[in-house]
DNA sequence: CGGTAATAGTTGATTTTGTAACTAACAAGA
DNA sequence: TCTTGTTAGTTACAAAATCAACTATTACCG
């Protein structure tokens, strides 16, 4: 039925996204779900904490286009666990820097590795050329101006 | 911090692909939401039967690899607004094959054409061949198998 | 100042998902 | 045929996402 267009839904992107992040996701959550008991937004905070130093979850948010709830709970989560040390700033008190512990470091340099070997297995499926040319695609698919 | 790898967890590509298909899913679902009142699963049960034809929910499952529950659920509520007719099988009473009627024809239809616009818009702003290369990497990510 | 508006972050209520247990139907060997 | 095992699909309960309301603090402007 509906049949034979030019248009075949299969490739829609979107949906390869989906599923490509999906397939991709699923592999790599068992990582820090099994080893730190983290969720994938508490992972996400820990890689951004991680990755440009401390920041506000505000900022988090603006950079991971992540809602401030889902931080709030993440930062809670990994502050209990000792992952994440809370700063309240002394010029205007709403404001907490956030920064890994020694423990958060430790995590996050542990799962970067992963995420290093991870990464070059599922890029090894493809040529140089390519892996550029994708990286910046999804780039530019996501928004993110580099 | 922790800075000056040769990895730059930026461009980690499970990382990539979550933005970018956070990103472009965020776009469309408001097409099948708005218009049809449907859920991501919803429309990916349609989408498939559109796509396919007639087949039971199992085998849904097994070719978008998604939970037997979701589409359970999905399928419940695409029947409730009418867009999916439910037929048990007459030789194994647990099967039931799935049907897009004529209103989730139309649906469906409506859906695609969208779904096309959208997808023009996102590849405008890659070459052919950048497009090409995108899709063939996504579906090797995915596991389709073509 | 004083009052309204804006901002950072948290909490609560509702919806959606995920995991596992369940029901119903079939299959196959003793 | 009875017993055990398997399969298709649903339901129940717990976990998580979403959206809106809330608290505390700062900023703006008369």
């Amino acid at each position: 039925m509906t049949e034979k267009d030019d248009f075949a839904l299969q490739d829609f992107l979107p949906f390869l996204l989906n599923r490509a992040a999906e397939e991709c996701s699923l592999q790599f959550q068992t990582q820090y779900r099994d080893r730190y008991g983290m969720l994938r937004m508490e992972w996400r905070v820990l890689f951004h904490l991680g990755i440009y130093g401390s920041m506000t979850a505000k900022e988090i948010g603006a950079r991971a286009k992540i809602h401030k709830t889902k931080i709030s709970r993440a930062v809670a989560k990994l502050s209990d666990r000792r992952f994440v040390a809370r700063n309240r700033d002394q010029n205007d008190r709403r404001a907490e820097h956030l920064s890994l512990t020694s423990a958060g470091e430790a995590a996050y340099r542990d799962l970067r590795s992963v995420a290093k070997t991870y990464d070059e297995k599922l890029t090894a499926q493809f040529s140089t050329e390519e892996t550029v040319i994708l990286r910046r695609l999804l780039r530019k698919l996501s928004g993110i101006e580099v």
